[in-house]
DNA sequence: ATGCATACTTACCATATGGTAGGGAGTCAA
DNA sequence: TTGACTCCCTACCATATGGTAAGTATGCAT
């Protein structure tokens, strides 16, 4: 049972870390148990199928999203640092934490074809927490709701992207020239906030 | 000699289609003969490997691109209304032609093998253009190299993100939710685009 | 001790995959 | 007509894949 658990985990983590670089149909189940130093049996008796593997990883760092998310909003001393905050949040977590937002780029590449995954109805409570979340801002308060989602979604956009890009960008422009964008990013992303909120007023 | 030419055409199309949707190891290479009634062996015939087709598909999409590029740089009228068009063009040229903005996209997730591919320095004079056209926007001229750069990429992020995950909001939100989002999205990003000129002053 | 569930294993299988070998039909030049 | 070349096909193959079946070992509760 213990023991169970334990496994189970370090099958996700592992899971995790090879859906995220080479994505679903790249992996084999037999890849990720090797991993391991199990059979892909092993990992079927936890999981049952690929998919439902699959599933798994993607609920647990919905759930962990979700989680973070919550703690923002239940911050409610002063909406627009809660706004501000929990984009860098967002940043410094998903950075610290790569693969996650790999996977979950891709699902959003992928998921016309398994449109019915775990992660979808999980991603569209937190699309529209964070959109709430938005509303809470005095500045942002009068847009409507698709002007709030597509702003927030678009700072999302910023971030990720941007995480995601880091080793080419690395590959093209070099190390030093890296370090510098990434000293710069929180700051230029705060900047972009702040004036998404400003402009917003009228 | 001028039937194979056209039959080459014809696959790469269809390849870049089906890459786009489903990444190189969703697609096998009898799934995309059997688009155009041809057995994988034709497809072999004029590409070799799949690889190599693969590599011809992003060679193609990068020519395509880098032809594109020199025009865009050319305006010099009013440079704030440039570059805050030329956002706009960028938003509705890759709305346009989405399944070539989804295969870069997954290109610069599956960095590994992309290492040494032919758009990389393509890339690189395209994203020191698009910084050097926000150095003559009057709000952004005091910015360092490093923070334009941030901020370009942000807003290339903001755009390209929302326009990959389209198909997998329109899951999430319904067809009806899309339509307002579509709509809003130029507006809101020129929202975005102003604030970030604006409060880049100090 | 027995029964039973958990955590794996080996053995096996049907299918899909990328790729090779070689042939046939058509075109074109000599 | 012949030979070479292009385009595409059928036949075939080795390998990898997800998944099933059936077993073994271990611990745990009764």
């Amino acid at each position: 049972m213990q023991v169970s658990r334990d496994t189970k985990e370090v099958f996700l983590g592992e899971a995790e870390k090879l859906f995220a670089e080479r994505g679903f149909y790249g992996v084999s189940i037999a890849a990720i148990a090797d991993q391991l130093g199990l059979t892909k049996q092993a990992l079927l008796h936890h999981f049952g199928t690929k998919e439902k593997l699959y599933g798994a990883v993607l609920q647990r760092i919905s759930d962990d999203h979700s989680a973070r998310l919550s703690a923002a909003m239940d911050d409610t001393s002063d909406p627009e640092q809660a706004f501000r905050d929990y984009f860098k949040t967002v940043y410094q977590e998903s950075r610290a934490n790569l693969p996650r937002g790999l996977i979950l780029m891709r699902e959003l590449l992928d998921n016309k074809r398994r449109a019915d995954s775990a992660g979808t109805w999980y991603l569209k409570s937190y699309l529209e927490n964070l959109t709430e979340l938005a509303a809470r801002v005095p500045g942002l308060s009068d847009l409507t709701f698709s002007r709030r989602f597509t702003l927030v979604y678009q700072l999302l956009g910023a971030i990720n992207y941007f995480l995601f890009s880091e080793p080419t960008l690395r590959g093209i422009f070099g190390e030093d020239q890296i370090e510098a964008f990434e000293a710069d990013f929180p700051m230029q992303l705060d900047a972009l906030i702040e004036g998404a909120v400003k402009t917003a007023h009228h």
